[in-house]
DNA sequence: GTGGTCTAGACCACC
DNA sequence: GTGGTCTAGACCACA
């Protein structure tokens, strides 16, 4: 897989996570890809995606049974979609916003873009 | 000034000049702050702000006068406006949409956002 | 059973089993549960368990007859307890009272919340 | 220095900033040993440093400054003091006592224990 | 100089 | 096989 360089590559597998939960594709109490796996799989370092499973493990999304792997929690669905709409709203909504603003940008604009974007 | 973590400060302090370049405060051909004086009233380092200007320079926003000072160049509005849109258009909208997407948030979730917080 | 996470768990059914010797749940010369049966009740690999076993029979505590099961060695429980009162005093005690001088607590709050919780 | 190899490197690191914490000699708004530094002084490879950082500024105990260093937080005593004492209240201690009844050790026992050590 | 990310490779404990 | 820790070494961005 091919991963932008500015943002860390961690980072970028921790949105693929979030991706593949809120797609369903990660299932709540199942297994998801080993480290390994995953590692082979993405054409990175394991330690890379051990990161990035620390990471998601700190936020509740995943957990690790020793020896068997990691599995996505209970409430796994729930838990990402409030944290990415936390942060969607209280943060690129604004940033969003005050771009519109000051390129001169109307909401008209945008809605015009998404439509056109969308058929 | 207080800085965001997740961008470096010198492309903060490039955002803000922009910011500046399109609200008119820096009007062409006319003198921009000194790098020292930058620095002092935002408190960072020089060297931060130098790394700014040169991105600036860069992109054919301002230019230096040995001696003098840096100047906004004739038809730095225009030059800026038309690189954000750019960006805008092509990156941030985009990018946009697909975590609107993502997260099942609609345009009239966004549009009524908007009105809100406008108001 | 449920298990904490920063330790083992074939060393967490190791105390598990001090504990029963101990209690004189298991009493000497008598049949322990096998390996099968007590990976069945604590809902864990029979391999961790025979990990367990390994340990204990190590430790003199327990031995094994060919085709018959477990049992408890005679003079088990004060091998036990001289362990674990070994351990006890050489390590977890002084460790105890490193800790309790670095947070500033005193003997004195020991005793009251040991009187609070035998309450 | 030398670590126990019962527990994980890094967290012995963390422990050890702890005490520093503690016994004040990292000051609130201070900077503390940069990770390379203290990876020399401590003979281990500024990775296992730099997870140990990682994990006390998730704790808000530290904080990083770009290009600067880390700098203890203001409040990191108290913080300390109070996230220490929670953990002993809370896990060590019960342990503790429960460890005490199954080996019939009395409080009395431990106070002698204590008063002899701290001559 | 500083933090931060990444890789490669090793070793261990656990299941 | 799994996660987890650690080392060595490299490279980058930042101040």
């Amino acid at each position: 897989m091919e991963f932008k360089d500015n943002k860390p590559i961690y980072l970028q597998i921790v949105d693929l996570c979030f991706h593949k939960v809120l797609k369903r594709e990660w299932k709540e109490e199942e297994r998801v890809p080993s480290v390994r796996e995953l590692a082979v799989s993405l054409e990175v370092n394991p330690n890379t995606v051990m990161r990035s499973y620390d990471y998601l493990q700190s936020e509740d999304i995943i957990y690790s049974k020793r020896g068997m792997g990691y599995f996505a929690r209970q409430g796994a669905y729930e838990q990402t979609l409030e944290l990415q709409r936390k942060s969607f709203y209280e943060t690129d909504l604004l940033e969003f916003f005050n771009k519109m603003n000051l390129l001169n940008i109307s909401v008209k604009d945008i809605v015009a873009a998404y439509n056109k974007q969308s058929k």
